[in-house]
DNA sequence: CTGTATTTTCAAAATATTTTGAAAGTTATC
DNA sequence: GATAACTTTCAAAATATTTTGAAAATACAG
């Protein structure tokens, strides 16, 4: 395969990927095109690129911004501002860990904490079932959070290491 | 807070939360709903609880069971279908993360192994970067592949106790 | 300052997804 | 095998999301 045509699958298929994930397609596009650039490109660039247009590139690019995989460059001496991706993949995997974590994880525990003291007589089985549904997932949640943590601050290498352990 | 009203905060938040994850808003409320229920519910009783169409419950809950999340019940004598989620909430877990795995990751990484093989020489830094890019993503994506199978199979306390023990 | 290059905004248009509801299909009962 | 109870389907409508593009804002160079 050339890498025309490989570049092309990757970004149409990295898209592909992100809406399964709650990540509009272009956005994950832009990414998947930063990530296989070994320079900074330029909104102009992923307009041509992407046949998007202005707009949708500078929002989603602004996205990326704050999802902390994307960072504005400046090059000396050009006008133009350019982006570039971060292109160490466990990184990228943190970050995204992290900010869902942040976005969504976290919110839903102090939720689960509030709705666990619901009033009522445990007896009543209706009561029953939502207090162990809603602290059966709270338990579980509060775990993951912990476990996410530590890979958030892990190394690769030893993160990995003590996965591959557990096959012992 | 009365039990109502949790319910409701339960079912609306699950359907937000779902919503991040590409799963529609009703099939994630439907879902909420079935799991705080001790007993399995109609299509009626569903569609009286979240206000929706009979077509919109029973799409969503063929969906549901596609996942492996619900099941239909037969109770005897009742001529209706009754329908009840796993309350199990690792079993959850697990389910929905081998059905995504299925349906995500493994194609992803195989259309990673062809993209790695792409022609070019790899001095030349574009096919550099792209061959890179591919290689760490497929390198981290088969780790996790990996971890996720043994998670599958594993009970949720061994599983536990061994990420706590990470934390020694 | 002034003019120009560049970026940002956002209302409207395009597109995609979800929901409805009525008709068709199925299954059980007598 | 006729009727009634229930389930499924799916085209059309409603809703939500994404994209466009032109105007406004901003930044820079002379």
């Amino acid at each position: 395969m050339k890498l025309t045509e490989a570049r092309q699958q990757f970004i149409s298929s990295w898209g592909a990927f992100g809406t399964h994930w709650g990540i509009n397609r272009t956005m994950a596009q832009i990414h998947a095109l930063l990530l296989i650039n070994p320079d900074p490109l330029t909104q102009d660039d992923i307009m041509e690129e992407l046949n998007v247009s202005r707009g949708n590139v500078n929002m989603n690019i602004r996205e990326l911004i704050n999802w902390g995989l994307v960072e504005r460059v400046l090059l000396p001496g050009e006008r133009k501002e350019y982006f570039s991706a971060e292109k160490d993949i466990w990184k990228v995997v943190k970050q995204i860990v992290k900010e869902r974590k942040k976005r969504e994880l976290e919110p839903m525990l102090s939720l689960l904490d509030k709705l666990e003291e619901v009033e009522g007589d445990k007896r009543d089985k209706n009561v029953k079932a939502f207090i162990d549904t809603v602290s059966g997932i709270r338990k579980l949640g509060k775990q993951a959070d912990k476990t996410l943590d530590l890979m958030i601050k892990a190394e690769e290498n030893w993160f990995v290491s003590n996965m591959v352990k557990l096959f012992k």
